[in-house]
Formats: structure tokens, C-alpha cells, sequence
DNA sequence: ACCTGAACACCGTTCAAGT
DNA sequence: ACCTGAACACCGTTCAAGT
């Protein structure tokens, strides 16, 4: 009964609003004399985004908060129940970050692409964070809006709400792997020096070029078109195709398939 | 121009083959006795998976995957480079698994469907593999096989061939998600022994259900459709609504759309 | 109520030394 | 070439004690 089994538990920071990372110095002018800011839940899920900005999920460290916020880290845990905590409270305020459109009939689906947009793009600012996404259920105040305004959007675009309810799991699903593959590229990126992105395509795709042909030969024959398109160009293929396929379920669409089909 | 960049490096598991989990003990009768059988990459790997099914992604640990093996971490080394090679050849085994179907033109998005069905269940015997799916790039020998396969069914449907590469992409990362999600909430059910999966339906429910209406009009009056179909039914609608946005991309669905506006 | 120091029970990885 | 023990530099979390 106890619904701790979510771990929602509509944290203090509901409210948050924007990223607003505050700068690292105290109040004062002397960061060293000045006694240091009380710590709140945001600050630790401020800094916990920021660091994984800078170093990506790996780097976070319970430790590493509680150092860059001039404590312990046995001091997190009087503001967080835990990582897995932690990990809900920062995908909650990327999910936070998300713009939701006013639903508009002759626009919902690229109103839902442009929300995708979005939540991808929140997501590069913080490579690291994506990974979090992948250890919890997201179900905090962000995440519960975004359900809410993409279902307001599939309504707009008679789609039946099964359909709607269903494919708000699997574009966020997508999207979270997405951000999470693009991550480990630019993790790898940071750690082997010599990798600019142009680089590593050509060299990827020279390594599908080289597989045995007798067994690969598509992969082979296709290796500049298998690896084309790192950037946006993939990401909108996923989008389109998922709308197209979302679309196939509008009851419009429907309506419209069997009055030609009948008569 | 070094190939490790991409950490694939032909492994030596490529002739592995099934899964082909062997007993624990050693070849004589009295395991004490016999001197240990021989450390190789594919016991290693193995043991990783076995443990994976038992204790998910957290818990297998090169100490825990080297105390089962009766030896010391520092063993695993000569075999694993470290722990990311590892993960990439645990999904590699497991992505071997996945049958290659002949394509048949009449059938070729049934087969794809097929396709991913047969790697969910993989995955699904293996809860914890999955998170290894989202630490590393797929490019060893099973993931390639997959995509040569996926690609050659994409022809058969006349798909263009940049659309079925991207296709590739998204639905491998669409299936990682999937089990990804599917292995928190049965490590979850582990922990909160409470949790026989119908009572947390319920529960989850009944939290939506309680939401704000003013704030949540849909999720909360919708309350068991967004929690329908746990099960198979909301994979099979992300197949369904996936492949059907392929087909919007297949040259035969472009040509008879086009004939039926042209005249 | 919030914070702390110190400890517990772990990690992945390295390295010199053995066979 | 393969394996080992011991060590290094870390983890998350707990807990009694302080304010």
C-alpha cells in the first residue's frame, strides 16, 4: 500500500522552475570565511547536473557532490534517500525543461516533434545525465507533465488514448536512448584525444567498408550510408517515423482509409 | 587510425555459437580436486550473463564474476581488457542469440517484427544484460550480424537503404529501452518482495488515478490505460507503430500512393 | 532537524612476482 | 602466456555523536 514503492514521492522540488545553476561562491565576498549555504535538496541536484554536464554520469560521485559542496557525503543523505533518488530528481529536472505547446489541431504532430526536439536537446546539455534516465522509472512532476501535455497533443490529432498513452512510453524511450548513445560518443570523444567527430565517422566507416563481403554484404557494400547522418538527420528519421506510425493510428486517418477502401 | 576506438577488435567468442551455459564444477568428479579448468574469455563471459539472470546489471562485478570462477579479479585481465569489453561481449553473445530469418519478400515486416520479438526474449532471460546494452556501442560480430540481416529484410520490403540503416538504429535502441525498463521493474519486484507485478499495476493505477485533476486531467481520468498492457500488448504496439512508419518510407508504398494521387 | 567523522563493506584496475 | 597476491584509489551507505 505504502506507495514508496515509486519513489515519487512529489519532492520539494516541484517547484524548482528552471535549471538556474547558481554560481559555485557563498554569499559573501570571502567564499572562505563566509559559513557555507545550507544545503537543500536543489543545490545537491544542481550540482549533480552540472557535474554531470562536465564529466558525465560515470564521474558523479555521491563524493564528488558532497566535495564540490564543501561537506561530507554522508551530509547528502539528510536531503536524499539514496542515488536511485538523486538519479529521479535530475531527470526530473530535465524533464522540467521541456516546453509544453498550447495543443493545435492542424499542427499536433509536429507539435510532438517539436516537444522531442526539446527533450533532446536538454538532454545534450548534459551528457551524463541521460544515463540516469536508464537506472529509474521516471515518474516525478516533469516527466508527469510531459505524459500530460503529450496526450493533450494526441487527443488534438484523434488518436485513441490507448495508442496515445502507449506511444508517450516509447518516444520517451527513444529519446532516453538516444541521448544516452550520443553520451557515450562524447565521452569516448573526450577520453581518446585525437577523436573530432569528422574523424571517427571516417573511421567507423571505413571499418564497415573493410568487413568480409561474403558475410556482410550489404554492411560492407552500404558503410558510408550506415554511418551518415551522426547528427540531427538520424534523430529526425526517428521522429518521422514514429509519427507516421502513430498517425496510422488517428481515427481521422482510420476514417479516411475506409471510406476509400468502401466504396 | 588504431581500430581500438571503437573496442571491437574480433573477439575470440565470434565462433561461440548458443549460449551453451555449462555446469559449474570442474571435469572430475571431485570438484575440490581438479585442478581448476582453464580461465578463457567465454567462461568469463558466461559467468557474466548467468549472473546477470540471477542478480541484474548491479551485481556482477569482476570480483564477483572472478570469486565464482574460484579465482582472484586480477585473473579476468589476462582475457577482458576491463569491464566495457566485457559488456560489449555480453551483448554480443546475447545478440547472437537472435535468429536471421530468409527474407521473403510477401512476409519481410512480419519478419522483422520476428526479429525483435526473438531479441526481447533474449534479453528477458537476462535481465541485467540490457543495462550493458546502454554502457557501449553494439559493433561486435552478433550486433553486425542483426544489422546485415535487418537490412537485408529492408530490401526485400524495398526500403531505401539510408532509411533502413537508420531503421537499424532505432529499433535496436527501442529494444534496449524496452528490456532496459523491463529489468528495473523486475529488480524492483525482487527487492519489495510485496510485489507480485499485479498489485503493483494496481498501485501504480491508483497513484495516477489520485493525481490532481485540475493539473492532470488526462493521466489522472485515464488512469488504467496508461498503465495497460505491462505485458506484450505495449511492445507490440511499438513494433506495430515502428514498422509502420517504416513502410511510409518503402518505395512499393511511395509508388502505389502516387499512382492513387496521380490520376 | 540538520550536519559531521569515522567506519563498513565493497568497487575496478595495476603491477611486480611467480609458473 | 597465463595466473596470482597485494595494493591503490576509489565507491555508496550507515551510525553514533554533535549542534
Amino acid at each position: 500500500m505504502s506507495s514508496t514503492v515509486f519513489v515519487v514521492e512529489t519532492p520539494k522540488s516541484w517547484q524548482a522552475g528552471p535549471l538556474n545553476i547558481r554560481p559555485r561562491t557563498g554569499p559573501g565576498s570571502d567564499p572562505a570565511k563566509a559559513h557555507r549555504e545550507r544545503l537543500t535538496t536543489d543545490r545537491i541536484v544542481d550540482e549533480a547536473l552540472e557535474q554531470m554536464r562536465e564529466v558525465g554520469y560515470d564521474g558523479v560521485t555521491m563524493r564528488s557532490i558532497a566535495r564540490a559542496l564543501d561537506t561530507g557525503p554522508a551530509s547528502l543523505y539528510a536531503h536524499v534517500a539514496n542515488r536511485e533518488e538523486l538519479d529521479q530528481l535530475v531527470v526530473d529536472r530535465i524533464a522540467s525543461e521541456v516546453r509544453i505547446p498550447e495543443p493545435d489541431p492542424d499542427r499536433w504532430d509536429e507539435q510532438i516533434k517539436e516537444m522531442m526536439r526539446a527533450a533532446l536537446t536538454t538532454y545534450r546539455a548534459y551528457p551524463g545525465a541521460a544515463r540516469a534516465t536508464m537506472a529509474i522509472i521516471p515518474t516525478g512532476y516533469g516527466a508527469l507533465r510531459n505524459a500530460e501535455g503529450l496526450m493533450a497533443l494526441c487527443r488534438a490529432g484523434n488518436v485513441p488514448d490507448q495508442a496515445a498513452a502507449w506511444f508517450g512510453d516509447l518516444i520517451s524511450l527513444y529519446i532516453g536512448a538516444v541521448a544516452v548513445e550520443e553520451a557515450i560518443w562524447s565521452e569516448r570523444a573526450k577520453v581518446h584525444a585525437d577523436a573530432d567527430p569528422e574523424r571517427v565517422v571516417a573511421a567507423v566507416t571505413s571499418y564497415f567498408a573493410e568487413l568480409p563481403a561474403d558475410e556482410f554484404p550489404m554492411l560492407s557494400s552500404l558503410a558510408s550510408v550506415m554511418t551518415a547522418g551522426v547528427g540531427d538527420d538520424r534523430f529526425e528519421f526517428g521522429l518521422a517515423v514514429l509519427v507516421a506510425g502513430l498517425k496510422s493510428y488517428s481515427e481521422t486517418a482510420r476514417v479516411a482509409e475506409s471510406e476509400a477502401g468502401g466504396r
